[in-house]
DNA sequence: CCTATACTTGTAATGGTTCTAAGTTAGAAA
DNA sequence: TTTCTAACTTAGAACCATTACAAGTATAGG
């Protein structure tokens, strides 16, 4: 696995793409660039916004594609909104994701505290799941429903 | 919070639906029987072919409508697939799925074993990750995501 | 029974996403 | 640097799951 740009200058970002086979193009760095900055996890459609305001000269139809070949070659996740539309993450690391019942927005739990509760999974309990089921556990998907305190 | 109907026979679903403000009617109680008798988490329009071929003579649009009503009266939940289409499961209560990347299917974890994962999961951690972030968790969902050994 | 209200249904509309086919470009090779 | 080709971009069409609509029908309470 390779390891995930914290810095987002055009080398860093060429670099990251190399890695991982894809062509370095203006239309792509700039999806990157705006999906890796944002905190929240945007659809398709947020991200041709933001990047159209810019004067970034994209089309709807490279978003697509763009967000498409991120997922693919492992530079973005695809998560699903359970609305309407998809949402996508620059973060590919194991995280959990807060999402609030009232807006049905989706936040990342602070990495370090999101791992303390993954690496604090009852292990006995997934191993017993995987050998009473015949099921071979990859990645271990954590949501947390719940709404913000000041509402 | 009402009792699950484990009976699927006219008298106990027309009560579970009467309990939970639902008109009963024969197009729902197909639906609601064709969804709970399920193990898999049946799309719109499987249960729609499902009971196609049963000739039931219901229209697609109300399998829409009353999977609408039963999910916003609480006696299912509404499951996003992460492909194309919504998927529907009559089981409520807090239960795991298993993910099959392979496929995409979607299965229930047994209920003693899920159970026992979230009655184990690191407490401590859930409350500081909500005094930290100002966050009320309501529900932990979670899906365990790998393949089945006979692959 | 009667009635009000909720439900059903065929069909049209919606909207996110994917497809297509024609131009353009990145990046490798000479 | 020049050339070449596979990969990328793009506007617009197509797709398809879901929702909206409007006209008929059935449920459940009085
Ligand atoms: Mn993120
Ligand atoms: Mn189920
Ligand atoms: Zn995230
Ligand atoms: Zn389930």
């Amino acid at each position: 696995m390779h390891q995930q740009a914290h810095e987002l200058t055009e080398a860093a970002v060429q670099t990251l793409f190399v890695q991982h086979h894809l062509r370095f193009t203006r239309q792509r760095y700039a999806v990157y660039r705006a999906l890796a900055c944002e905190d929240i996890h945007p659809t398709a459609d947020q991200l041709y916004q933001k990047l159209t305001d810019n004067k970034s000269g994209i089309s709807l139809a490279t978003v697509y594609n763009t967000l498409e070949a991120l997922v693919k070659s492992g530079l973005a996740q695809k998560l699903a909104d359970g609305g309407t539309s998809a949402r996508y993450d620059a973060s590919v690391d194991d995280h959990l994701h807060l999402r609030d019942r009232a807006t049905g927005s989706l936040m990342d739990v602070p990495v370090n505290l999101g791992k303390r509760l993954l690496d604090n999974l009852p292990d006995n309990i997934l191993k017993e799941i995987e050998s009473e089921l015949g099921f071979s556990i990859n990645r271990v998907q954590i949501e947390l429903v719940g709404e913000y305190a000041g509402n």
